[in-house]
DNA sequence: GATTAATATGCAACAAATTGCATATGGAGT
DNA sequence: ACTCCATATGCAATTTGTTGCATATTAATC
């Protein structure tokens, strides 16, 4: 749907590597867009195809070459485009909430354990995501006028992750008696 | 992936149609899975050839025949096993903090009026759930028991969207200045 | 009388995402 | 020497999800 988007919004700030962008979307970005590295090299390979981004080869002593895109001209007519376009609402699907609506079938200690593990990565998540806003935070308020808007979207993971663990405590409440 | 046993589960309360599910999916189960109706269909289809579910037609006077699910022994146990086995966490993409990520490349106004417009969609989706909350509040506390588990997927929601609403409010700050 | 909404189900084509496999190099650790 | 990890890219098959189309009935609205 929007990968292509999520690619030229990111190839729009700066050139990057398939590579990079695959970084992108395990670190910073991560929180509001994830893909694995098939479906980026995939999706590099038709907006190419499309010429809405192009590359150059950059020879790397060592490592493997890399192809560094960045965008075109049409990309970003096409960017614009959807940036001015309304979007849907996001398509909630939770696994773990369609275990826990169907708990009553299951050994309780199951459910309880599985919150326990899912505590924990949202507890890295807000811990990492806090550290982000901690550097941010230390930047002159130069540099940070610069990343206002992606500021804006870490907060939203650290709101985010703060809602689920405030819930995660009355699960835990429930789960224990 | 889990639509499957997000039906498995609806079914093992009680069964229902696919029409049923749909009106689920649509209304109180919706804030943690969404499908459309050829999706639920297809998906009974491959459920009943795997003997996980079976039907019994009921002839209605006036609409269309229903066809009516029922978990099967066979179902239940595989509904078991995957509640016993983790899940990973939820994988997000969210198309407009792509937009905001990348608002500097677009008009403003077209990136706050779209935020105007989430912000009105989530205060909707908040009022219908603190509404449905409002109603199991108003059961006896035995009736409370049953849909305790619901119940708590219910808080999932509520304060998910509460904190929507909070983050939504940093943001319109950013973009009136 | 004609249209629209709600109920009720489904096929087919297409798009998007996941999983499995494959290749290649250099550096660090054991 | 051997293995593992990080870097760097990609194809193919399968699964999952979306979009378009199709059908059939009743009740309500215009």
């Amino acid at each position: 749907m929007s990968l292509k988007h999520a690619i030229l919004v990111m190839l729009d700030q700066k050139p990057h590597s398939g590579y990079d962008l695959l970084q992108q979307f395990k670190e910073s970005v991560g929180y509001f867009w994830n893909a694995k590295h098939q479906q980026i090299y995939r999706q590099l390979k038709i907006l190419h195809d499309e010429e809405l981004i192009a590359f150059q080869s950059e020879i790397q002593s060592g490592k493997p070459d890399k192809k560094i895109y960045a965008i075109t001209q049409q990309g970003k007519d096409e960017l614009l485009r959807w940036l001015k376009e309304p979007v849907a609402t996001n398509k909630i699907n939770d696994a773990l909430l369609v275990k826990i609506y169907g708990a009553d079938s299951a050994p309780i200690e199951d459910i309880a354990s599985e919150i326990e593990r899912h505590i924990e990565i949202h507890q890295n998540t807000l811990n990492y995501l806090l550290a982000l806003e901690k550097k941010y935070l230390s930047l002159s308020s130069n540099e940070q006028l610069n990343f206002r808007y992606p500021y804006l979207t870490l907060r939203r993971g650290i709101l985010g992750e703060e809602a689920w663990l405030r819930w995660a405590e009355e699960a835990t409440q429930l789960f224990k008696k």
